[in-house]
DNA sequence: CTGGATCCCTCACGATACTG
DNA sequence: CAGTATCGTGAGGGATCCAG
């Protein structure tokens, strides 16, 4: 606790040491999803060794961050979830992702998609200027991931599982990104096979609008 | 840089691996208020090894957030400086500070306060709303630090360093935050010696709106 | 003096195995 | 299922040294 303090008096300098260690604001991205128990959070990190998990876990609950709580009787089991403090985080981390999002190009060999970085993913790249006046429930396949949005006016609510009546299903493949990215346009995506769809198809010009992934800045040369 | 990798398709795994090292964020806090030479980061963040801030200005080099320039003739020095994508961390550090600092309250004993802190948490404490219509510049003194604060109708500029002509200037010892918590108001900060005021004093209320530590949300108990 | 590089030591992290 | 125990490795910490 101390030797690893930064030693300044700075908010963001106490903030790192909170959430800056590695795994943290992974786990609270997960958590920011739902709940969980430890193993559901081992399943989503399976890199994460379980001891450093723990850790984390412990560490996280000391500053208040997380909660750990017993499920009532007959399930009398373990979950975490955030604290209303924890939860604070979830406008921080979306800015983020879309930050880091830049940087993405092509899903990796050893590189994983859990139903929780994605969920974090559309809340990130949503832009609610582009949503207004739609109200439309999307499903998202990336392979066995099933996720939902559900746009209504300017809000998303986007979480885990699928939607019992959705305007819009698809299937999307490695290449969804260059979609969000702007870099193909919605036909497209449907002919290179990208996506496959199952509803109504205009709908995903308008999801390449509101989730979108923008460039990074051109560098500037210096003199 | 593979065995440091999350292993996750995800913008914000990204983002950490990287800003998410250790001291990363602190470099770019540092750099956000302007570019440094390798000393002036080294001053500001005593407590980093030389060689560990040299390897994270490389990475963050690489990863294309800061950009490493030679001054010309003839100083002749090199400078290091934040690309405009590194820039766009502006934001979210901004944030990421704002929800840190509930966590502070008096600085400790092994805990300096810099310069470069200072500016950032000026910007992360600002709120616009309270700064509509107001025109005023603000001197700060923390110790031997000075930093200023010019306000003009919602919009912050704070940077290092004196102001020409202040509105007010304040001198602040350690007891400040209780007065941007809202913990104390002006006339009680006053009394208590925790400022001393020269100019016009009644723009120190307005400070106190402007620049804001939300407290920290009450725990709700679990049943 | 700036701008690092090098060395050594320590401890957090990572891998694996094991327990209530 | 929910972790703890053990142990090796490599990144971080601290001091010193060196080139321009």
């Amino acid at each position: 606790m101390k030797a690893r303090a930064y030693g300044q008096f700075c908010g963001l300098a106490r903030a790192i040491e909170v959430v800056g260690e590695r795994w943290a604001v992974l786990i609270v991205r997960d958590l920011l999803v739902g709940p969980k128990r430890f193993t559901d959070l081992h399943r989503g990190l399976p890199k994460i060794p379980t001891n450093v998990l723990a850790s984390r876990l412990k560490q996280l609950e000391g500053a208040g961050v997380v909660r750990r709580r017993l499920l009532p009787r007959p399930e009398s089991s373990v979950i975490y979830e955030l604290t209303e403090y924890g939860m604070e985080l979830e406008d921080v981390l979306i800015r983020l992702g879309r930050w880091g999002a830049k940087l993405l190009d092509v899903p990796g060999p050893d590189e994983i998609i859990t139903v929780d970085s994605m969920v974090m993913a559309l809340r990130s790249t949503f832009r609610a200027e582009y949503a207004r006046g739609l109200h439309a429930g999307y499903e998202l396949h990336f392979g066995d991931i099933v996720i939902h949005a559900l746009v209504s006016d300017g809000k998303l609510e986007a979480s885990a599982g699928p939607l019992p009546a959705p305007d819009l299903i698809i299937e999307a493949g490695p290449g969804i990104k260059d979609l969000m990215a702007g870099e193909i346009d919605a036909n497209e995506a449907i002919e290179k096979g990208i996506v496959q769809l199952t509803g109504d198809a205009s709908l995903l010009t308008r999801f390449a609008q509101m989730f979108r992934i923008d460039p990074m800045p051109a560098e500037t040369p210096h003199s």
